[in-house]
DNA sequence: GTCAG
DNA sequence: GCTTATGCGC
DNA sequence: CTGACCGCGCATAAGC
Protein backbone atom coordinates (compact mmCIF):
# COMPACT_ATOMS: atom_id res chain seq x y z
CA UNK A 1 0.00 0.00 0.00
CA UNK A 2 2.89 2.57 0.67
CA UNK A 3 4.36 2.22 -2.72
CA UNK A 4 5.67 6.00 -3.26
CA UNK A 5 6.65 5.04 -6.34
CA UNK A 6 3.69 6.44 -7.89
CA UNK A 7 5.21 8.98 -10.19
CA UNK A 8 2.68 8.61 -12.41
CA UNK A 9 3.54 8.08 -15.76
CA UNK A 10 3.04 11.64 -16.98
CA UNK A 11 6.88 11.48 -17.70
CA UNK A 12 7.45 12.81 -21.34
CA UNK A 13 10.18 11.00 -22.70
CA UNK A 14 10.66 12.37 -25.94
CA UNK A 15 12.60 10.17 -27.85
CA UNK A 16 11.08 7.07 -25.65
CA UNK A 17 7.50 7.11 -27.30
CA UNK A 18 9.40 6.78 -30.04
CA UNK A 19 7.76 5.88 -33.40
CA UNK A 20 6.84 2.28 -32.74
CA UNK A 21 8.73 1.82 -35.68
CA UNK A 22 7.20 -0.95 -38.30
CA UNK A 23 6.71 -3.75 -36.07
CA UNK A 24 8.97 -5.56 -34.04
CA UNK A 25 12.06 -6.05 -34.47
CA UNK A 26 13.91 -6.27 -31.65
CA UNK A 27 12.94 -8.04 -28.57
CA UNK A 28 10.47 -9.86 -30.17
CA UNK A 29 8.18 -10.72 -27.36
CA UNK A 30 8.54 -14.02 -25.59
CA UNK A 31 7.55 -16.73 -28.06
CA UNK A 32 10.78 -17.89 -28.72
CA UNK A 33 11.04 -19.39 -25.17
CA UNK A 34 8.86 -22.60 -24.81
CA UNK A 35 11.20 -24.43 -25.84
CA UNK A 36 13.65 -23.78 -23.34
CA UNK A 37 16.43 -25.82 -22.44
CA UNK A 38 19.41 -24.60 -24.12
CA UNK A 39 17.54 -21.59 -25.86
CA UNK A 40 15.96 -20.62 -22.82
CA UNK A 41 19.03 -19.87 -21.11
CA UNK A 42 20.57 -17.50 -24.30
CA UNK A 43 17.42 -16.23 -22.65
CA UNK A 44 17.27 -13.64 -24.36
CA UNK A 45 17.26 -10.96 -26.89
CA UNK A 46 18.98 -9.41 -29.75
CA UNK A 47 22.01 -8.25 -29.36
CA UNK A 48 22.00 -4.72 -31.08
CA UNK A 49 25.68 -4.82 -31.57
CA UNK A 50 26.77 -1.62 -32.31
CA UNK A 51 25.55 1.45 -30.34
CA UNK A 52 23.48 2.99 -33.06
CA UNK A 53 22.74 2.03 -36.85
CA UNK A 54 21.56 -1.60 -35.64
CA UNK A 55 17.82 -2.28 -34.72
CA UNK A 56 17.50 -3.33 -38.12
CA UNK A 57 16.66 -6.99 -40.03
CA UNK A 58 16.07 -9.48 -37.62
CA UNK A 59 18.16 -10.56 -34.58
CA UNK A 60 21.05 -11.04 -37.18
CA UNK A 61 24.24 -10.15 -36.04
CA UNK A 62 25.25 -11.84 -32.92
CA UNK A 63 28.74 -11.37 -34.29
CA UNK A 64 30.78 -13.81 -35.62
CA UNK A 65 31.10 -16.72 -32.95
CA UNK A 66 34.36 -17.44 -33.93
CA UNK A 67 36.09 -17.89 -30.82
CA UNK A 68 39.85 -18.90 -31.10
CA UNK A 69 40.58 -22.20 -29.14
CA UNK A 70 43.11 -20.88 -26.61
CA UNK A 71 42.18 -23.70 -23.95
CA UNK A 72 40.99 -22.26 -21.01
CA UNK A 73 42.84 -23.50 -18.16
CA UNK A 74 39.86 -25.43 -16.49
CA UNK A 75 40.25 -24.70 -13.47
CA UNK A 76 36.91 -25.10 -12.54
CA UNK A 77 35.21 -27.22 -10.11
CA UNK A 78 32.62 -30.39 -11.85
CA UNK A 79 29.20 -29.67 -9.63
CA UNK A 80 28.67 -33.00 -10.53
CA UNK A 81 30.89 -34.59 -8.65
CA UNK A 82 30.79 -36.39 -5.73
CA UNK A 83 31.62 -34.89 -2.38
CA UNK A 84 34.11 -37.35 -0.17
CA UNK A 85 34.19 -34.76 2.25
CA UNK A 86 30.17 -33.64 3.36
CA UNK A 87 30.51 -33.95 6.68
CA UNK A 88 33.30 -31.76 7.06
CA UNK A 89 31.80 -29.10 4.41
CA UNK A 90 28.58 -29.35 6.30
CA UNK A 91 30.26 -28.33 9.50
CA UNK A 92 32.61 -25.61 7.93
CA UNK A 93 28.97 -24.33 6.21
CA UNK A 94 27.66 -23.61 10.05
CA UNK A 95 30.82 -21.86 10.76
CA UNK A 96 30.58 -19.71 7.21
CA UNK A 97 26.84 -18.96 8.44
CA UNK A 98 27.40 -17.74 11.92
CA UNK A 99 30.21 -15.47 11.20
CA UNK A 100 28.05 -14.11 8.36
CA UNK A 101 25.41 -13.25 11.20
CA UNK A 102 27.55 -11.87 13.07
CA UNK A 103 28.66 -9.78 10.72
CA UNK A 104 32.07 -11.29 9.70
CA UNK A 105 31.48 -11.23 5.74
CA UNK A 106 35.41 -11.78 5.39
CA UNK A 107 35.61 -14.78 7.52
CA UNK A 108 32.52 -16.15 5.74
CA UNK A 109 33.54 -15.52 2.56
CA UNK A 110 37.09 -17.79 3.54
CA UNK A 111 35.01 -20.80 4.78
CA UNK A 112 33.29 -20.58 1.60
CA UNK A 113 36.32 -20.64 -0.23
CA UNK A 114 37.82 -23.71 1.47
CA UNK A 115 34.36 -25.84 1.34
CA UNK A 116 34.67 -25.05 -2.42
CA UNK A 117 38.22 -26.77 -2.64
CA UNK A 118 37.62 -29.51 0.01
CA UNK A 119 34.08 -30.41 -2.02
CA UNK A 120 36.40 -30.50 -5.20
CA UNK A 121 38.97 -33.02 -3.55
CA UNK A 122 38.70 -36.45 -4.83
CA UNK A 123 38.84 -38.66 -1.93
CA UNK A 124 37.41 -38.37 1.69
CA UNK A 125 40.37 -36.30 3.53
CA UNK A 126 42.46 -38.26 6.51
CA UNK A 127 43.94 -35.58 7.93
CA UNK A 128 43.78 -31.69 9.02
CA UNK A 129 47.23 -31.70 7.49
CA UNK A 130 46.29 -33.11 4.38
CA UNK A 131 43.77 -30.43 4.28
CA UNK A 132 45.76 -27.56 4.51
CA UNK A 133 47.48 -28.26 1.35
CA UNK A 134 44.40 -27.14 -0.51
CA UNK A 135 43.52 -23.69 -1.43
CA UNK A 136 41.98 -21.62 0.83
CA UNK A 137 42.64 -24.00 3.93
CA UNK A 138 44.83 -22.54 6.32
CA UNK A 139 45.89 -23.38 9.65
CA UNK A 140 42.89 -22.70 11.62
CA UNK A 141 40.43 -24.71 9.28
CA UNK A 142 42.92 -27.21 9.21
CA UNK A 143 42.76 -27.78 12.69
CA UNK A 144 39.19 -27.78 12.33
CA UNK A 145 39.06 -30.42 9.67
CA UNK A 146 41.17 -32.45 11.92
CA UNK A 147 38.76 -31.92 14.83
CA UNK A 148 35.79 -32.94 12.49
CA UNK A 149 37.69 -36.10 11.21
CA UNK A 150 38.23 -37.47 14.78
CA UNK A 151 34.98 -36.58 16.66
CA UNK A 152 32.73 -36.11 14.19
CA UNK A 153 31.69 -32.66 14.54
CA UNK A 154 33.05 -29.06 16.26
CA UNK A 155 32.71 -28.52 19.54
CA UNK A 156 32.37 -24.76 18.45
CA UNK A 157 29.47 -25.63 16.35
CA UNK A 158 28.23 -27.69 19.37
CA UNK A 159 27.72 -24.52 21.22
CA UNK A 160 26.79 -22.25 18.57
CA UNK A 161 24.08 -24.85 18.04
CA UNK A 162 22.42 -23.71 21.63
CA UNK A 163 23.44 -19.93 21.71
CA UNK A 164 19.94 -18.69 22.31
CA UNK A 165 20.98 -15.57 20.70
CA UNK A 166 23.01 -16.53 17.62
CA UNK A 167 19.52 -18.88 16.86
CA UNK A 168 17.42 -15.83 16.95
CA UNK A 169 19.80 -13.41 15.51
CA UNK A 170 19.85 -16.00 12.28
CA UNK A 171 16.20 -16.76 12.27
CA UNK A 172 15.66 -12.55 12.35
CA UNK A 173 18.20 -12.52 9.49
CA UNK A 174 15.41 -14.07 7.16
CA UNK A 175 13.44 -11.05 6.94
CA UNK A 176 14.55 -9.60 4.23
CA UNK A 177 15.74 -5.84 4.96
CA UNK A 178 17.25 -7.27 8.06
CA UNK A 179 20.75 -7.90 8.37
CA UNK A 180 23.82 -8.50 10.92
CA UNK A 181 23.51 -4.98 12.56
CA UNK A 182 19.70 -4.93 12.96
CA UNK A 183 18.96 -8.10 13.78
CA UNK A 184 21.56 -7.62 17.05
CA UNK A 185 19.68 -4.75 17.49
CA UNK A 186 16.64 -5.89 18.11
CA UNK A 187 17.66 -8.75 19.97
CA UNK A 188 20.44 -6.81 21.94
CA UNK A 189 18.17 -3.42 22.17
CA UNK A 190 14.55 -4.21 21.41
CA UNK A 191 14.14 -7.71 23.23
CA UNK A 192 12.85 -8.85 20.25
CA UNK A 193 13.15 -13.03 20.57
CA UNK A 194 10.94 -14.40 17.36
CA UNK A 195 9.74 -13.21 14.07
CA UNK A 196 6.61 -12.20 15.70
CA UNK A 197 8.03 -10.11 18.18
CA UNK A 198 9.16 -7.69 15.32
CA UNK A 199 5.45 -6.66 14.63
CA UNK A 200 5.59 -4.32 16.94
CA UNK A 201 8.97 -2.89 16.50
CA UNK A 202 9.51 -0.20 14.26
CA UNK A 203 10.06 -1.21 11.28
CA UNK A 204 11.87 -0.56 7.62
CA UNK A 205 9.49 0.25 4.87
CA UNK A 206 11.99 -2.66 3.65
CA UNK A 207 11.65 -5.10 6.63
CA UNK A 208 7.95 -4.26 6.31
CA UNK A 209 7.62 -5.94 3.11
CA UNK A 210 9.89 -8.65 4.26
CA UNK A 211 7.52 -9.56 7.14
CA UNK A 212 4.41 -9.27 4.65
CA UNK A 213 6.04 -12.16 2.40
CA UNK A 214 8.53 -14.00 4.64
CA UNK A 215 6.89 -17.32 3.94
CA UNK A 216 6.48 -16.49 0.04
CA UNK A 217 10.21 -15.10 -1.05
CA UNK A 218 11.78 -18.09 0.73
CA UNK A 219 9.58 -19.79 -1.98
CA UNK A 220 11.94 -20.91 -5.28
CA UNK A 221 10.44 -20.05 -8.85
CA UNK A 222 9.53 -22.31 -11.00
CA UNK A 223 11.03 -22.02 -14.44
CA UNK A 224 7.75 -22.39 -16.25
CA UNK A 225 6.60 -19.04 -14.00
CA UNK A 226 10.19 -16.85 -15.13
CA UNK A 227 9.26 -18.30 -18.75
CA UNK A 228 5.86 -16.11 -18.06
CA UNK A 229 7.95 -13.16 -16.42
CA UNK A 230 9.87 -13.01 -19.25
CA UNK A 231 7.06 -12.48 -21.61
CA UNK A 232 5.31 -10.46 -19.45
CA UNK A 233 8.20 -8.24 -18.83
CA UNK A 234 9.06 -7.85 -22.74
CA UNK A 235 5.48 -7.49 -23.50
CA UNK A 236 5.44 -4.34 -21.71
CA UNK A 237 8.54 -2.88 -22.72
CA UNK A 238 7.96 -3.41 -25.98
CA UNK A 239 4.87 -1.17 -25.53
CA UNK A 240 6.68 1.56 -24.10
CA UNK A 241 9.53 1.82 -26.98
CA UNK A 242 10.06 -1.22 -28.69
CA UNK A 243 13.94 -0.58 -29.24
CA UNK A 244 14.17 -1.76 -25.58
CA UNK A 245 17.00 -4.65 -24.95
CA UNK A 246 15.84 -7.55 -22.04
CA UNK A 247 17.27 -9.59 -20.57
CA UNK A 248 16.53 -12.17 -17.48
CA UNK A 249 19.82 -13.14 -15.78
CA UNK A 250 20.51 -14.64 -12.84
CA UNK A 251 20.59 -18.45 -12.54
CA UNK A 252 17.38 -18.31 -15.16
CA UNK A 253 19.73 -17.35 -17.63
CA UNK A 254 21.87 -20.38 -16.51
CA UNK A 255 19.11 -22.48 -17.16
CA UNK A 256 18.29 -23.53 -13.58
CA UNK A 257 14.84 -25.19 -13.00
CA UNK A 258 14.13 -22.77 -10.59
CA UNK A 259 15.41 -19.52 -9.20
CA UNK A 260 15.26 -17.28 -6.32
CA UNK A 261 14.21 -14.12 -8.13
CA UNK A 262 13.50 -12.11 -11.04
CA UNK A 263 16.78 -10.03 -12.07
CA UNK A 264 16.29 -7.76 -15.09
CA UNK A 265 18.97 -6.14 -16.88
CA UNK A 266 17.57 -3.14 -19.24
CA UNK A 267 19.14 -0.84 -22.06
CA UNK A 268 17.76 0.95 -24.67
CA UNK A 269 20.20 2.36 -27.35
CA UNK A 270 19.62 5.91 -26.37
CA UNK A 271 20.94 5.52 -23.27
CA UNK A 272 24.89 6.20 -23.42
CA UNK A 273 27.36 6.56 -21.15
CA UNK A 274 27.62 9.90 -22.84
CA UNK A 275 23.89 10.67 -22.67
CA UNK A 276 24.42 10.09 -18.84
CA UNK A 277 27.29 12.21 -17.75
CA UNK A 278 26.39 15.40 -19.23
CA UNK A 279 23.14 17.08 -18.55
CA UNK A 280 22.17 17.37 -22.24
CA UNK A 281 18.27 18.12 -22.07
CA UNK A 282 18.33 14.40 -24.17
CA UNK A 283 19.44 12.59 -20.77
CA UNK A 284 15.52 11.95 -19.61
CA UNK A 285 16.81 8.58 -19.11
CA UNK A 286 16.48 9.77 -15.63
CA UNK A 287 12.74 9.54 -16.35
CA UNK A 288 13.45 5.72 -18.33
CA UNK A 289 13.04 3.69 -15.05
CA UNK A 290 10.31 5.36 -13.85
CA UNK A 291 8.16 4.98 -16.41
CA UNK A 292 8.86 1.44 -17.08
CA UNK A 293 8.07 0.70 -13.50
CA UNK A 294 4.56 3.08 -13.33
CA UNK A 295 4.06 0.76 -16.44
CA UNK A 296 4.59 -2.38 -14.37
CA UNK A 297 2.14 -1.17 -11.62
CA UNK A 298 -0.56 0.28 -14.39
CA UNK A 299 -0.82 -3.73 -15.61
CA UNK A 300 -1.01 -4.90 -11.84
CA UNK A 301 2.23 -6.68 -11.95
CA UNK A 302 3.76 -5.26 -8.88
CA UNK A 303 2.39 -4.95 -5.34
CA UNK A 304 5.10 -3.31 -3.57
CA UNK A 305 8.21 -1.04 -3.97
CA UNK A 306 11.03 -1.93 -1.88
CA UNK A 307 13.26 0.73 -3.40
CA UNK A 308 13.56 3.48 -6.83
CA UNK A 309 16.06 5.21 -7.99
CA UNK A 310 17.35 5.94 -11.78
CA UNK A 311 18.99 2.80 -12.99
CA UNK A 312 17.91 0.14 -10.22
CA UNK A 313 14.43 -1.03 -8.98
CA UNK A 314 14.00 -3.68 -6.43
CA UNK A 315 10.51 -4.95 -5.60
CA UNK A 316 7.43 -7.23 -5.59
CA UNK A 317 5.78 -8.65 -8.15
CA UNK A 318 3.08 -11.02 -8.71
CA UNK A 319 1.31 -12.96 -11.46
CA UNK A 320 -2.43 -11.75 -11.86
CA UNK A 321 -4.46 -14.16 -10.09
CA UNK A 322 -7.16 -16.40 -12.34
CA UNK A 323 -10.49 -17.50 -10.29
CA UNK A 324 -11.12 -20.72 -9.31
CA UNK A 325 -7.31 -21.09 -8.79
CA UNK A 326 -4.71 -21.12 -6.33
CA UNK A 327 -3.26 -17.71 -5.99
CA UNK A 328 0.05 -16.63 -7.23
CA UNK A 329 2.94 -16.32 -5.04
CA UNK A 330 4.41 -13.07 -4.52
CA UNK A 331 8.23 -12.79 -5.97
CA UNK A 332 11.43 -10.25 -5.29
CA UNK A 333 11.91 -8.87 -8.63
CA UNK A 334 15.07 -6.56 -9.50
CA UNK A 335 15.64 -4.40 -12.19
CA UNK A 336 18.66 -2.60 -13.04
CA UNK A 337 18.83 0.05 -16.19
CA UNK A 338 22.52 0.29 -17.67
CA UNK A 339 23.59 2.64 -20.39
CA UNK A 340 23.78 0.06 -23.57
CA UNK A 341 27.74 0.03 -23.47
CA UNK A 342 27.63 -1.27 -20.52
CA UNK A 343 25.07 -3.88 -20.72
CA UNK A 344 27.02 -6.76 -21.92
CA UNK A 345 29.11 -6.44 -18.96
CA UNK A 346 26.39 -6.27 -16.72
CA UNK A 347 24.33 -8.95 -18.29
CA UNK A 348 27.55 -11.47 -18.06
CA UNK A 349 28.35 -10.07 -14.70
CA UNK A 350 24.48 -10.98 -13.58
CA UNK A 351 24.13 -14.08 -15.25
CA UNK A 352 27.18 -15.57 -13.08
CA UNK A 353 27.74 -17.95 -11.68
CA UNK A 354 29.82 -15.86 -8.84
CA UNK A 355 32.29 -18.60 -9.00
CA UNK A 356 32.33 -18.35 -12.66
CA UNK A 357 32.57 -14.55 -12.30
CA UNK A 358 35.53 -15.24 -9.67
CA UNK A 359 37.14 -17.49 -11.94
CA UNK A 360 37.22 -15.14 -15.26
CA UNK A 361 38.20 -11.68 -13.31
CA UNK A 362 41.05 -13.56 -12.07
CA UNK A 363 41.80 -14.63 -15.53
CA UNK A 364 40.98 -11.17 -16.57
CA UNK A 365 43.52 -9.61 -14.26
CA UNK A 366 46.70 -12.42 -15.63
CA UNK A 367 46.00 -10.71 -19.20
CA UNK A 368 46.58 -7.06 -17.86
CA UNK A 369 42.77 -6.33 -17.73
CA UNK A 370 40.14 -5.52 -15.12
CA UNK A 371 36.64 -6.68 -15.58
CA UNK A 372 33.54 -5.34 -13.75
CA UNK A 373 30.02 -5.53 -14.44
CA UNK A 374 30.72 -1.95 -15.95
CA UNK A 375 33.08 -2.70 -18.81
CA UNK A 376 36.40 -4.60 -19.58
CA UNK A 377 39.48 -2.45 -19.39
CA UNK A 378 43.17 -3.14 -19.88
CA UNK A 379 45.36 -2.59 -16.51
CA UNK A 380 48.86 -2.51 -15.97
CA UNK A 381 49.83 -5.03 -13.78
CA UNK A 382 52.78 -2.76 -12.56
CA UNK A 383 51.27 0.77 -12.21
CA UNK A 384 47.43 -0.65 -12.01
CA UNK A 385 47.00 2.41 -14.41
CA UNK A 386 43.36 1.46 -16.21
CA UNK A 387 42.37 2.08 -19.94
CA UNK A 388 39.86 3.48 -21.01
CA UNK A 389 37.26 0.83 -21.25
CA UNK A 390 36.73 -1.98 -24.81
CA UNK A 391 33.70 -1.42 -27.01
CA UNK A 392 31.93 -4.59 -26.20
CA UNK A 393 28.75 -4.86 -28.42
CA UNK A 394 28.17 -8.66 -27.10
CA UNK A 395 28.93 -11.32 -24.63
CA UNK A 396 31.39 -12.97 -26.90
CA UNK A 397 33.12 -10.00 -27.67
CA UNK A 398 34.24 -10.26 -23.15
CA UNK A 399 35.17 -14.17 -24.14
CA UNK A 400 36.91 -13.02 -27.24
CA UNK A 401 38.90 -10.21 -25.77
CA UNK A 402 40.16 -12.56 -22.90
CA UNK A 403 40.85 -15.58 -24.93
CA UNK A 404 38.85 -17.61 -23.79
CA UNK A 405 36.66 -20.09 -25.40
CA UNK A 406 32.61 -18.85 -25.74
CA UNK A 407 30.21 -20.55 -23.00
CA UNK A 408 27.02 -20.53 -22.90
CA UNK A 409 25.67 -19.44 -19.74
CA UNK A 410 24.54 -23.15 -18.73
CA UNK A 411 28.01 -23.83 -18.76
CA UNK A 412 28.61 -21.38 -16.47
CA UNK A 413 26.96 -22.64 -13.55
CA UNK A 414 29.49 -24.47 -11.70
C1' DG B 1 40.21 -16.89 7.96
C1' DT B 2 43.53 -17.05 4.10
C1' DC B 3 46.66 -15.41 0.99
C1' DA B 4 49.85 -12.24 -1.38
C1' DG B 5 52.89 -8.63 -1.03
C1' DG C 1 17.49 22.26 5.24
C1' DC C 2 21.65 19.80 3.26
C1' DT C 3 25.57 16.42 3.53
C1' DT C 4 27.62 12.35 4.96
C1' DA C 5 27.66 7.66 7.03
C1' DT C 6 25.73 3.24 7.53
C1' DG C 7 23.04 -0.87 6.48
C1' DC C 8 21.41 -3.82 3.14
C1' DG C 9 21.09 -6.64 -0.89
C1' DC C 10 23.04 -8.32 -4.80
C1' DC D 1 52.90 -8.06 9.37
C1' DT D 2 49.16 -5.81 6.89
C1' DG D 3 45.55 -5.18 3.68
C1' DA D 4 42.36 -7.30 0.08
C1' DC D 5 38.85 -10.27 -0.23
C1' DC D 6 33.33 -6.38 -5.65
C1' DG D 7 31.77 -2.37 -4.47
C1' DC D 8 27.77 0.18 -5.72
C1' DG D 9 22.53 1.98 -5.78
C1' DC D 10 19.14 3.17 -2.74
C1' DA D 11 16.85 4.13 1.90
C1' DT D 12 17.52 5.79 6.16
C1' DA D 13 20.05 7.52 10.08
C1' DA D 14 23.24 10.59 11.83
C1' DG D 15 25.64 14.84 11.71
C1' DC D 16 25.86 19.71 10.87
Amino acid sequence: MPSATSKQSTLPASWLLSPRKEQRTCPSPGRQQTSLKSTAALSTVSPPSAVKSVRKGPKKDAKAPTPHKKHTPLIPIDPSKKNYNKRITDVLSELSKTEKNIGNQWKAQAYSKAILSISAYPKPLVSGKEAQDLPGVGGSIAKLVQEIIETGTSERVQNEAKDERLQTISMLMRVSGIGPSAAAKFYDELGVRSISDLLHRPLTRHQKIGMKYFNEFEKRIPRAEMDRWQAIIKDVLEDIDDRFVVTIAGSYRRGQDTCGDIDVLLTHPEFTTSSSSDETPNSNHSVLLQLVISRLHEKGYLTDDISLGDVKYMGVCKLPDVPNTEAHIHRRIDIRLSPIDMYWPAVFHSTGSDQFNRWIRSLAAEQGYTLSEYSLRTKDKKSGAVGTPLRISSEEDIFRLLGVEWRAPEQRDW
